[in-house]
DNA sequence: CCGCTATATCGAGACTGGTCAATATCTATC
DNA sequence: GATAGATATTGACCAGTCTCGATATAGCGG
């Protein structure tokens, strides 16, 4: 896949990681978590959850804010606004009758077996 | 990464990416989309479009049926339903009062410059 | 049965992404 | 400054996946 510029897109690849999906959750349970205890919840090691971490900061799912040696995240409401947004824009269905398609099998006279 | 077993994964997964985006969106639109159709909208050839759909029916994010020649594809509201149960999961934030956390961080009786 | 069109599958190549060990950076404390 | 703990970065390895060309399958019409 070449790498998307869509931020839709990169909204939605960050959440599709079982790692990302655990720390996400685990923000929205508890609010603020230093990143020093993801490592425990989600099973993998330091380097890794600094990755998912960077991961989710540059999709703008998380902000960082250092207190001493911690860093707490937490999850940004303007991200999740963005992902309902998506849910709702694919809620729609049957927006427009048929007969307003323009592809191919609309361009026939006659469908086989419709 | 390993395949996840994870369905609400599998659900995000298969969102993430943009040709499957694009399909998703034309459905949420048009309602019903002939398969033949989204290999022009998408820009990419029939083996591939097949593929994703095949990814996308997996998923359980759409329908598919056979009318003579053509196969129609739809987008499945339980799939959308999901989707959006997602959002609501993440949306709560600040849930429990950061005494309840049981991590390292919280162990220590002091914390360096809070 | 044969040709035509739509769709699916297969196999291969290229690229992406998750993970870890090792190491670097940053902060606080002594 | 030296030390210790928390976090980030680097480099490498391997698995997954996106894409395509070639081919197979399925339905329709003659």
């Amino acid at each position: 896949m070449k790498r998307s510029t869509d931020p839709d897109v990169l909204l939605l690849q960050a959440t599709a990681d079982p790692t990302r999906l655990s720390i996400l959750r685990e923000l929205s349970v508890e609010g603020e978590v230093c990143a020093c205890d993801f490592s425990d919840c989600c099973g993998v090691g330091q380097p890794t959850v600094s990755h998912h971490l960077r991961v989710l900061r540059e999709a703008g799912w998380v902000t960082a804010e250092r207190r001493g040696t911690w860093i707490w995240y937490a999850i940004r409401p303007e991200a999740v606004a963005r992902f309902r947004g998506l849910a709702g824009e694919l809620e729609a269905g049957q927006a427009r009758p048929v007969a307003e398609l323009s592809g191919k099998a609309q361009q026939q006279a006659v469908r086989p077996a419709d």
